[in-house]
This record gives structure tokens, sequence and C-alpha cells, in this order.
DNA sequence: TTTATTTGACTGCCAGGGCAATGATTGCCA
DNA sequence: TGGCAATCATTGCCCTGGCAGTCAAATAAA
């Protein structure tokens, strides 16, 4: 039994489709709890992720918020230009350069975090718990289902 | 009664975070199936809303693809190009450029439906129906919530 | 009828991310 | 010990999408 059939599958109905807009929505959303601090969503991410054990290093980051090498680079670049990210070349292994977040990261990280915690609320406002949770569940479930189909041999 | 609260707000709770990666892996994984075809999936999701009545007008298949104008046109640019699209002014309103799918597009659009649906059975193949619609209703739900929160009035 | 506002398509410019290549460093193995 | 492959960070190049501005056509207002 397949659940989806050609006959069956409209934008409405893939849950690519409807991921994508749900990501793109929210991010439209937060932009006035970004915006005055003057950092963007993806600078966020990577500020939460250095913070939580997850990006310390370069790669790892870029892992982690799934992103470009190259791209994590330039990223960490302005983050470190405004202060909120160190650099530091890591005694053991002299390629790796380790990350670690500046007080005023610290700081602005918890704001934004305030800030999103706060809006997702609100917008949930109308949401019983369970439905919440197993939006949650489900979207955990399906990530890890594609990342084991997609990830080690596509 | 919140659903969020700072202490429990981590990448694997947020919904926008979620949805993100299952966008950005799903696209990851339908990548062969739309190489061998020269087309995107971006693209082969225009060729679908135009074929579908939701993509009549540029504008029109802007919202509904939620991109912007200008790139919008320029996207078209290219599927005219490569024969898959056809643009015709409109004659009571001389502003409007109507769409419409070449055979070359129709047939395009179908075989990439077939090679998408299937992907996407395959991974679903472990699922449960329920949690699959579940996930729809969901998702839907949610995108539905973001779209009257964002939307009009933000 | 004339003027002003709105709407649709299009264009130039900018920012961000993917990809490929480079240089430095490390670990492996003959 | 001496290559050799793998890994890390970085850079240049390209593509794509967002934003703002332009022009033409239509609609509303005077």
């Amino acid at each position: 039994m397949s659940f989806y059939s050609t006959d069956n599958f409209y934008p409405d109905s893939s849950m690519g489709y409807l991921a994508r807009r749900v990501f793109q929505l929210s991010t439209f959303g937060l932009g006035d709890v970004f915006e005055p601090e003057g950092v963007s969503l993806t600078q966020w991410s990577a500020l939460v992720a250095i913070h939580i054990g997850r990006g310390r290093t370069c790669a790892e980051l870029a892992d982690d918020i799934a992103h470009d090498r190259g791209a994590t680079t330039r990223l960490i670049d302005t983050l470190v230009e405004r202060q909120w990210v160190r650099r530091t070349r890591d005694d053991a292994d002299r390629r790796v350069i380790n990350l670690s977040l500046t007080d005023a990261g610290i700081a602005l990280m918890h704001r934004c975090r305030a800030g999103v915690v706060d809006r997702w609320n609100t917008w949930l406002t109308d949401w019983n718990d369970d439905d919440a949770a197993d939006l949650l569940r489900l979207l955990r479930k399906l990530r890890d289902t594609l990342d084991v189909a997609t990830g080690p041999a596509a």
C-alpha cells in the first residue's frame, strides 16, 4: 500500500511543499524579533548551536545548521565582526578553529530566544497541546526518516 | 498555558527548524528525479501550479509558489526558453500575460510527478497511514495558522 | 476628459548559499 | 622516514531569490 498516488498528489498534499511554506511563513513572522537586534534567523541559529555545544568548530556547526562550509565560514566572519563569537585556534589539532560565544553573544542569543518563544506561543494560542506535540513528534520522525534515506548512501 | 517555554526550546523542538530541515532533505532527496530531466524542483512546482490553474498569470503564479514577482518573471523566462511554457498577451487586460503549458511541458510535468510520488512512497514505506495523514493535516493547519497570523495585518 | 492611483510585468542591484579548488595540517601506511 | 589520502578552514565563482524602481495599462476620481 502506497500513501501517495499520482491522482492525489497536489501541492497541499505534499509534505515537502507544506514544510517549505511553514518555514517560510514562520521565518517571515519572526522578522521583527530579529530586526531590532540587527541579527538574522540564520545567525541566531548559529549562536544557539554554538551555545548548546553543537557547533564547537566550523565544520561541526555547518553540519548542525545544514549549511555549506564556505557559507558557514562567512557566517562566522560576520558574527566575529560583531563581537558575538570568538575564534580560537585549537592546540591539539592546528587545522581546527574552536568557536565560542562572547558575553554579548550569549545575551543576544537569550533575548532573541525569548522573543521567538513568545511569538510561537502566540501563534499556537488556539492549538491544543496534543496537536502541537503530535506535529512536533511527526516532524521529527519525518526528519529522521529522510536523514537515513538521503544521508549515508542515498 | 503556553506550549513553549524558554527552557524547552531547542532546535529539535522548534517546528520552524524542523520544517526547514524536512524541506531541505526532501529537496535533496528528489535531486535525481529532476536532474535527468534538466529541471529543478522550483521549476517543476511552477509547471504544476500552471497546470492546475493556480498560475494563470505571473502575479498569480508568484503568489502561489510564494516567490518574489521578479524572481518569477526570470523563472518563467527559462521555462519559455526551454519550450515548456507559453506566454500569451491577454486581450481583455493588456497588462496581463497569460501562461500555459506546451505539450512538452505537460509531459515533463507528468514524468516528474510520477518520480516524486514514487520517491515519497519509498520514504514513507515504514509509516502507517495514520501518521502520514496526521502529519499532513497538522502541517496544513500550521500553514493556515501562520497564513492568517503573518498575512493580512502582521 | 483629464488626472491620479493602482496593478502587472519586467529590470538592476544586492545578499546568501551551493560548489569546486586551494593551502595547511594531520593520520595512515609502506 | 617519506609520501599519500583525508580533513579543516578559507576563497572565488555562480545561481537564485528578495527588494526597489520603472514603464505600460487600467481603473477611479475630479
